[in-house]
DNA sequence: ATTGACCTACCAAACGTTAGGTAGGACATA
DNA sequence: TATGTCCTACCTAACGTTTGGTAGGTCAAT
């Protein structure tokens, strides 16, 4: 159970997290939805802060490798893109919760240094496998890739939020056919 | 002093909230605030709730009154539609704030009713208002006017988490340039 | 004499965190 | 083979603090 435990406090953290933030995480919860006693939790992270920080930085961990495995599936880098919005709705799809470093970003005034980090890590990996994407199917020139990977990322980020406001997953749907339309996402 | 104390606890709470969130707004602080001890809210408010769902409900009626003006202080539709964007900047000017109802709409699991549905309300003003403008201007037909004023809000309120996140109203800027650029916003 | 605005003085519940302890496995030494 | 030491993984119980909320008083203005 050693390994595992830890484990199941990182998947029940982000869970939680996810739904009612930072603020929102408590470790008599938390304990409960992985089966021990909130002091338990102490033995595998030293406070609150470190938590949070391992459950951001494993949440982009994971992005990171769900985007390049998204990538791989697919013929070309235009397809590739075309899909990015399904990893955003997958958040809504479970119980409309958000992107967690969406939620930590509404709440950097009150995060611990090393919790931040990892947030704006998240932004960073997105950026990135966007903006590279966005040159190999020739849709931006090299040098204006990032900026407008970046808008492409706050975009979506907002419509998930907007989608989550009303629970109204079919309103990120129509969020995300508008930005093609507009141009904003290539069709 | 009556009146003006509720409208001091209103205004001190909005700013508190925009801040920190539903979540982060504790009377004992917000009294601080305002100069008074925390008891002295229940005389106002009967409860957290009704005191959340009052400050955001003057929210988006402050908003409604400044979207107005803003369409006024200037000659024509087109002009009005590229200020939009320095409604959601002004947040970010005041130390780095965030729209009161893209933080409730993060939190929005924790929230009572009464607010969830002023948050709501404040996206209605948002979208309503853009939709007009957009007609007025002859930028997309009426019976679009609505998705893409809902994406021109999503986009914008996404752009101004990324922003705060980063502590950086530059990038807010570039945010707002590049989804001019991709045709998302009118040039 | 009543009301409105605010106060002091609480309360129960929940918070992150700590102290100290228990059960059981690993492992080198005697 | 048995013993002593150390480890991991968890526990109960409590700490001080903060939370939203309540009861009842004071006091100037009407």
């Amino acid at each position: 159970m050693s390994t595992n435990s830890k484990e199941a406090i990182l998947a029940a953290a982000r869970q939680i997290a996810q739904a009612h933030g930072y603020s929102g995480l408590n470790f008599r919860d938390l304990a409960a939805a992985v089966g021990i006693k909130a002091a338990s939790i102490y033995h595998h992270f030293p406070s609150k802060a470190d938590l949070a920080a391992a459950v951001a930085k494993r949440y982009w961990e994971d992005t990171a490798v769900e985007l390049e495995a998204m990538a791989d599936q697919v013929p070309n880098a235009a397809a590739a893109l075309r899909r990015y919005p399904q990893a955003f709705r997958r958040a809504l799809e479970n119980d409309n919760r958000l992107c967690l470093c969406s939620f930590m970003s509404a709440e950097v005034d009150d995060l611990p240094d090393i919790v931040k980090a990892e947030v704006r890590a998240f932004a960073d990996v997105n950026v990135a496998w966007l903006a590279k994407g966005l040159v190999a199917a020739g849709i931006v020139a090299p040098d204006k890739a990032e900026a407008r990977a970046r808008a492409i990322f706050a975009a979506i980020s907002g419509a998930q939020l907007m989608a989550r406001s009303r629970a109204d997953i079919t309103l990120y749907d129509t969020l995300v056919d508008s930005y093609r339309a507009a141009g904003l996402l290539p069709a």
